[in-house]
DNA sequence: ATAGATGCAAAGGGTTTGCACTTGA
DNA sequence: TCAAGTGCAAACCCTTTGCATCTAT
C-alpha cells in the first residue's frame, strides 16, 4: 500500500461516505461509478490489504459474506434487515454476558446481531 | 424422504448423539465410522432435506460455515472456541435487546455468539 | 526507470447438481 | 419392480493467485 493509485482511493472514499458496513460486491458496484472497469480482484486486494492495515474492520456475518466498515467506531453490535439485507450499525451493547457461561468456559468476545426490518422496509409494507 | 437408507440412519444418528451443533465435516466424519465411503454430496442433501423437514436447525456462523443441531431445543445461544473452534451450546438469555433499536426498526429475531476458550482448551493452558 | 498496483483469466475451496447405478419398500 | 437415494464427477459461486501490462513515484 505505497501508491496511492485512483482505484484504491475510489475505494477508500466510498468507506468514508458510507454509514453502514458494505460487502465487496456493494463497494465493486459503488467505487465502479466513480472508476468504471475496477477489477473485482483490485477490490478484493484493496479490503484485505486495508484491513491488514487496520484502516477497515472486518464484520464477519452468519450464513452471509462478510461486511466491512472503517475502524475506529466504538464498540456496537448489528442489525441485518432480513428484506433488504442490508447491516446497520447499532448503538449500545447489554452486560452480564458472563453469566450465561458454562463452568470452566472464558470469554474473549461477544456478537449481537439483530434481525428484522429496518426503517425503510418496515415503513412501506 | 421416504426410505430409510443406512446412510440417513447414520447421519441422524451423530445428530442424535452429539450434544453440540456440527459442521457438514463433522456429520462426513462421524456418519463415515458407521458407513464408510458416505459420499460428502450425500451428507450434504441429507443435511438439507431434515433442515428442511424441521428436523434439524441451522445455525448460520459468522465467518464459518453453518453448524446443525437436532431442533426442539429452547431458545439457546452458541459459544464458539476459538481454539478448538467447536461450538456449545450456552443455555439461558439475556432481554431487552429492542431497547438497542434505532427508530422505526423492528426486531425479529437476535443472536447472540460468545467466543473465548472452552473448559477443555482454557484448562491445558 | 522501476517496482507497486491493476485487470484478466485461471486456480482454489466449499457446496450443489446431473446422471447412471444401487437399493429399500 | 422401480422410483428414491447414493456416489461420482462436473458445474457453480465466491475468493484468491499468476502473470503481463500499466502507472505513480
Amino acid at each position: 500500500m505505497q501508491r496511492n493509485t485512483k482505484q484504491r482511493e475510489a475505494i477508500k472514499d466510498v468507506f468514508c461516505t458510507s454509514d453502514r458496513p458494505l460487502t465487496v460486491t456493494e463497494v465493486r458496484d459503488l467505487a465502479g461509478r466513480t472508476v468504471s472497469g475496477i477489477g473485482i480482484a483490485t477490490v478484493y486486494r484493496n479490503i484485505k490489504a486495508l484491513a491488514d492495515a487496520g484502516w477497515l474492520q472486518v464484520i464477519e456475518m452468519p450464513g452471509d459474506g462478510p461486511r466491512y466498515e472503517r475502524s475506529g467506531a466504538a464498540h456496537h453490535h448489528h442489525f441485518l434487515c432480513s428484506r433488504c439485507e442490508r447491516v446497520y450499525n447499532i448503538e449500545g451493547c447489554l452486560g452480564g454476558m458472563e453469566t450465561l457461561l458454562p463452568r470452566g468456559f472464558k470469554m474473549e468476545s461477544h456478537d449481537l446481531l439483530l434481525t428484522g426490518l429496518c426503517a425503510n422496509c418496515g415503513s412501506d409494507r
